[in-house]
DNA sequence: CCGGGGGGTGAGCGGTCGCTTAGGGTACGG
DNA sequence: CCGTACCCTAAGCGACCGCTCACCCCCCGG
């Protein structure tokens, strides 16, 4: 898992960067942005308090560089996923298998990523926020081409729209990665939800 | 709403801990438990810093009565309307119903009592901990009654007892009681789309 | 062999944190 | 009228925070 984890940190150089951002996510996920301090960040990166400040120039910059990152993470695979051919339902069920599999994959990440945006800055808040509004659109998107081709029974788009995801999202606040639940597991399960939410109804 | 905030206070007593709780659900819903200061708890109580220690030992007891009462107000709707006559459908609406609109119309306090608890210390927590698995066993129990009467069609129990009460929670992040929708109507949705989780047909 | 620059460290600064302490104001029984 | 029990405050203690600074080591071109 490890070489996994740092995989979707690729994008990050150099290697001490890198490090940091890692030992940073775990700290975040396992005790929150607040109560974390910079000392207990550069030690899990093997390094002195002082190295931080030589790659980011605030506390709040690692912070925003993790969810940037996460945040477009998420939005490719929910894009990639739901982009492909197939009817409505396939798409959606596709979507959200992966959108709920990276979340318990990567649920430190996702957990950051999820539950820590409001100890960004106003500027960088507003950027992500900006993220999240796509996310909604791409999922939205879906549920639209269901109903407009008549295999979705939906009273409320916006708001059915908000529950899928907001169900997904979730998930990287329960996951447990020594649990009994595989993330495969789970996003087959939650695909069957998400279309039951929809009023699909499979084999009809 | 001032008021009706402060009934389901009415258990703290005297008055100036029950300000303080009320001024510490804000705050720590505002930006979190470690985010939080004791003198801005004190201040929003309108109390000098020094104030909290008088009701309070530490700022971590403020957050675990808080916790407390929270989770016992939660489950003790959940079981009221889980406990009703009628058909697994109707009680299992009837539970999301309260519990989603409990989340929305309380949300400052429901988000605390969600999104805080890793800050509790050990004991507390592993208390709070025993008032979650109550809440599972409820809608679980409602769930299994459905199944065993053939009206809800469920291949995962309990992955999809999990995923309802996901939904219900998350409703307590999202939530603005600024935005459009009015608790009743979140409720009113939140319990259609559970029926539909279980696979039961409406009217059929 | 030397000079310079980028990644690193030890020490520590100013500020703020959770919490304590000494004492003041007020209502009330005798 | 006094004692006293109860809330409360002003001031501040020790610890720890995010962040900085002066300096060091090592690699590399000339």
């Amino acid at each position: 898992m490890g070489v996994e984890q740092s995989e979707q940190w690729a994008e990050i150089t150099p290697d001490a960067a890198r490090r940091l951002v890692i030992a940073a996510v775990a700290a975040f996920a396992e005790r929150g942005y607040h109560a974390t301090t910079t000392r207990d960040i550069a030690g899990r990166a093997g390094m002195s308090p002082a190295a931080l400040y030589i790659h980011y120039r605030t506390k709040e910059e690692l912070l925003y560089r993790i969810s940037g990152v996460g945040h477009r993470l998420a939005l490719e695979i929910l894009r990639r996923e739901s982009g492909r051919d197939g009817t409505p339902a396939e798409r959606l069920a596709a979507a959200v298998r992966a959108f709920v599999r990276w979340h318990a994959e990567h649920h430190t990440t996702a957990r950051v990523v999820q539950y820590e945006l409001q100890a960004l800055g106003e500027e960088h808040y507003a950027e992500i926020v900006g993220l999240r509004r796509e996310t909604d659109a791409t999922v939205r998107g879906i549920i639209e081409d269901g109903v407009a081709a008549g295999d979705f029974a939906v009273p409320d788009v916006p708001g059915t729209t908000l529950a899928v995801i907001s169900l997904c999202i979730d998930v990287a606040r329960w996951f447990n990665s020594e649990g009994k639940r595989t993330p495969d597991e789970v996003g087959e399960l939650y695909a069957d939800l998400a279309l039951r939410m929809v009023g699909y109804a499979a084999g009809r």
